[in-house]
DNA sequence: CAGTCGATGTACT
DNA sequence: GTACATCGACTGG
């Protein structure tokens, strides 16, 4: 017993309160047998009983994974050119999530992420949930992907002070945008949006 | 600055 | 056919 899988357990709890425990925590990213570590400073849930998640209205193909086991990746594919990855949490059989929408790399970023964003860097290489995924290489090739094996891998860091953690509405979507259901960690940079 | 808008493929009605 | 959990280029002030 012990370890990650152990840690995975906090992903059992409710989309929102998952989205807000899992700020602090890390992406690991393998890449040229070199671990990129990622700090998650902003997050958003998707919950079945939500109708802005893709679980809203059942399991359909493309929403399959995110009623899987939980700490596995749901990537999906949108507005024709952009990818989204979520972490996938509670039981198996429900569908819910939580969208990683901004990163702050905590080792130096090496070129090969850079060159994969355009030559840009800073802020912009994952301060967005589409950035973040074209940084680390995020496709739907990883769709289902078990979080806890590389060349991704999300390792569970000790929860934030409440006071460092900012709640506010969900950013663009139409339906749901009521729910302050989107999570970030007060005066980072790598946010993609202040409220 | 802020606001608008086109790109571009897929899922689902 | 329509909408889309986005981004970046472009507009006008």
């Amino acid at each position: 017993m012990g370890g990650l899988q152990d840690s995975f357990s906090v992903l059992d709890g409710a989309a929102d309160l998952v989205a807000a425990r899992l700020l602090g925590s890390e992406i690991i990213k393998s890449e040229n047998q070199t671990g990129y570590r990622f700090k998650i400073v902003e997050t958003e849930a998707y919950d079945a009983s939500d109708v802005a998640s893709h679980s809203y209205k059942g399991q359909t193909p493309r929403s399959k994974v995110m009623f899987g086991p939980k700490g596995h990746l749901y990537v999906y594919f949108t507005y024709g050119m952009h990818y989204c990855c979520n972490i996938v949490v509670g039981k198996t059989g429900y569908g819910a999530a939580v969208l990683l929408r901004a990163l702050e790399p905590i080792d130096e970023v090496p070129d090969a992420l850079i060159n994969r964003r355009h030559g840009r860097s800073g802020i912009e290489l994952t301060n967005g949930p589409a950035k973040l995924c074209q940084a680390l290489d995020i496709t739907t090739a990883y769709n289902g992907h078990n979080l806890s094996e590389p060349p991704l891998k999300l390792v569970i860091k000790p929860a934030l002070a409440a006071i460092q953690i900012v709640t506010a509405t969900r950013i663009g979507i139409s339906l749901g945008s009521d729910l302050p259901w989107r999570f970030y960690i007060q005066d980072n940079p790598y946010v993609s949006r202040q409220a």
